[in-house]
DNA sequence: AAACGGTACAACCGCGACTAG
DNA sequence: CCTAGTCGCGGTTGTACCGTT
């Protein structure tokens, strides 16, 4: 017997993978990532698509250094949480759980390690508290959950606004670009993916899908967990609702 | 100019939670 | 209730880039 097993791609993406990804994520929504993967055609795996569409592709998502804003919010959040790195992501339109993670490591740990360095070894803890880091501003939490838990349109909409971000000279531009032409769409089986969808979506496709509607319900409580409304339609086997 | 070390970022892995059948 | 499939999260690793020596 021989079995033709394709296969599955790893490792970086090529920019032909992203564009069939963010076509099929158009036409299918963020949802079925092992569908999605076997429908775009490309050789990966659901979750390596949804990973690469989440910290990579997502409209609107912020690129390059993080602002002395975000860098205390995230001091702030990381002490009282931990590292419970998607919800704090949540307080940071725009950036994903892994590129807070990544900052995280990169520079708290050394902070936190120049810190051990410089005082008595007595505390054993690992985790850097905001309070040892940054001892003014006690109370940003609390404002910033006020603003979002009333309205919540602070910050976040303006980001919303300002989409795609700045992201000098970012491909993912580009390919966004390529995307509102009409011609472009690649991959073997978009022609068919398009019809199969035309039957389960209602009306035209949007460019920009979840951010549209990323505001400002889905931040009416980002307390503990979002409640996502039913009438987003992410229940389930309801397609997705753009 | 080359070697080296540090930083930033992308991606994978494993596991637990959730859900539909 | 059970099971398989799917999703999301946190940890970890790999690598490209950049500054310094």
């Amino acid at each position: 017997m021989v079995t033709v097993r394709e296969e599955i791609r790893k490792g970086p993406w090529t920019e032909q993978e992203d564009l069939q990804l963010v076509c099929t994520v158009r036409l299918f929504g963020e949802r079925r990532w092992d569908f999605i993967a076997k429908v775009s055609g490309l050789n990966r795996t659901g979750k390596s698509c949804r990973l690469r569409w989440v910290n990579y592709l997502h409209p609107g998502l912020k690129r390059g250094r993080m602002s002395p804003h975000e860098e205390r919010l995230i001091l702030e959040l990381h002490a009282r949480w931990g590292n419970r790195w998607s919800r704090i992501a949540r307080r940071l339109p725009g950036r994903t759980d892994n590129e807070i993670k990544n900052y995280w490591r990169t520079h708290m740990r050394k902070k936190a390690q120049e810190r051990k360095s410089n005082m008595s070894p007595s505390s054993s803890s690992s985790s850097l508290t905001y309070q040892s880091c940054h001892p003014e501003t006690p109370s940003m939490i609390i404002g910033i959950e006020e603003q979002e838990l009333h309205g919540g349109s602070g910050c976040i909409t303006s980001i919303m606004k300002s989409t795609p971000v700045d992201m000098d000279g970012y491909p993912m531009d580009q390919i966004w670009m390529e995307i509102e032409a009409p011609n472009v769409l690649p991959g073997p089986c978009f022609d068919e993916a398009k019809d199969s969808a035309s039957n389960s979506l209602s009306g035209p496709l949007l460019p920009y899908p979840m951010w549209d509607y990323y505001c400002p319900e889905t931040c009416l409580r980002m307390d503990d967990e979002i409640k996502v409304a039913p009438q987003f339609g992410y229940g389930k086997g309801v397609g997705p609702c753009y």
